[in-house]
DNA sequence: CTTGGGACCTGGCTGC
DNA sequence: TGCAGCCAGGTCCCAA
């Protein structure tokens, strides 16, 4: 599922590609995808705007635009963007025409994702809380924003509004690599345990971006090639492997009914 | 304010 | 082989 290294990667390998380039034609297959304005709106509002940058805001991917405004797509569970495809794809809802030729195809199975386009990119990214990448994400912000939160750790890191961009693979992962048990309560965690948890989840999440990020269900990137990221897992997906650490065998437990990873000996 | 549960959505899997 | 029912999880909505 994609979560921000996927979401990096997708914005890093279309950027070269897609900025500075002008829309000439968008056709929507499934209204329900456009979230805002209504459909015939929002291809009219859209057509001959060029792109001057393209931006990652949590798992948000935000095409900044000449005329001031953002077009916002959010690919959910199974949502993938794929440029110039060489076949039909299966389950296209969107698909946008370049002025160089190209092809950008918005292809969802689920049909969860979201588009927007607002003057104000505010509106829907604005409750985001900090990104995990960002310089001024400190192991001290972390740990006056955990004071709040008595709910399980595995929770807390789910929370858009608390921390941007953090999926349930990721959530296990840096859990793992900072030996703390996904039910615990936030506000239990002891500095260490929060010094090691920072640093777990830049971690994990940059390797997880230099890996492409990962293909575990319909993930690709646009030029349709699969990360790797998923062959990195310690733990996430591998209910009843041993742990690569002390090879007990790896817990799922579910955790607001989220599938959650861990190791009973690892973590505590 | 935080919290937790259900809904949305569809294809793949399980078990009868 | 068919098929009902469950499961996957990012986010929104609502109630406590």
């Amino acid at each position: 599922m994609p979560e921000l290294p996927e979401v990096e990667t997708i914005k890093n390998e279309l950027s070269p590609y897609v900025v500075g380039r002008q829309f000439t034609g968008v056709t929507v297959y499934d209204a329900k995808l456009v979230r805002q304005p209504p459909v015939e709106e929002f291809r009219r509002k859209l057509e001959g705007q060029r792109i001057t940058s393209l931006d990652r805001r949590g798992k948000y991917l935000i095409f900044h635009l000449s005329g001031g405004e953002a077009l916002i797509i959010h690919l959910r569970m199974s949502g993938v963007l794929l440029l110039h495809p060489e076949q039909p794809e299966k389950y296209t809802r969107v698909v946008f025409q370049l002025d160089n030729g190209s092809q950008l195809v918005f292809t969802d199975r689920r049909r969860l994702g979201a588009i927007w386009l607002v003057e104000n990119e505010q509106a829907i990214v604005g409750k985001l809380g900090p990104e995990p990448l960002a310089p001024e994400f400190t192991s001290e912000t972390l740990a006056e924003r955990l004071q709040k939160h008595r709910a399980p750790i595995k929770a807390v890191l789910l929370d858009q509004a608390f921390i941007a961009g953090i999926g349930n693979m990721y959530a296990d992962e840096a859990l793992f690599a900072a030996k703390i048990h996904p039910l615990r309560e936030a506000n239990t965690l002891a500095p260490r345990e929060i010094q090691n948890l920072h640093h777990a989840i830049r971690d994990v999440l940059w390797s997880a971006i230099s890996s492409k990020g990962a293909s575990v269900d319909t993930y690709k990137r646009p030029d349709g090639e699969l990360g790797t990221a998923q062959f990195n897992f310690r733990v996430a997906h591998l209910a009843g492997k041993p742990c690569p650490t002390c090879g007990a065998t790896i817990q799922r437990l579910a955790i607001r009914n989220r599938g959650s990873y861990f190791c009973l000996n690892c973590q505590s």
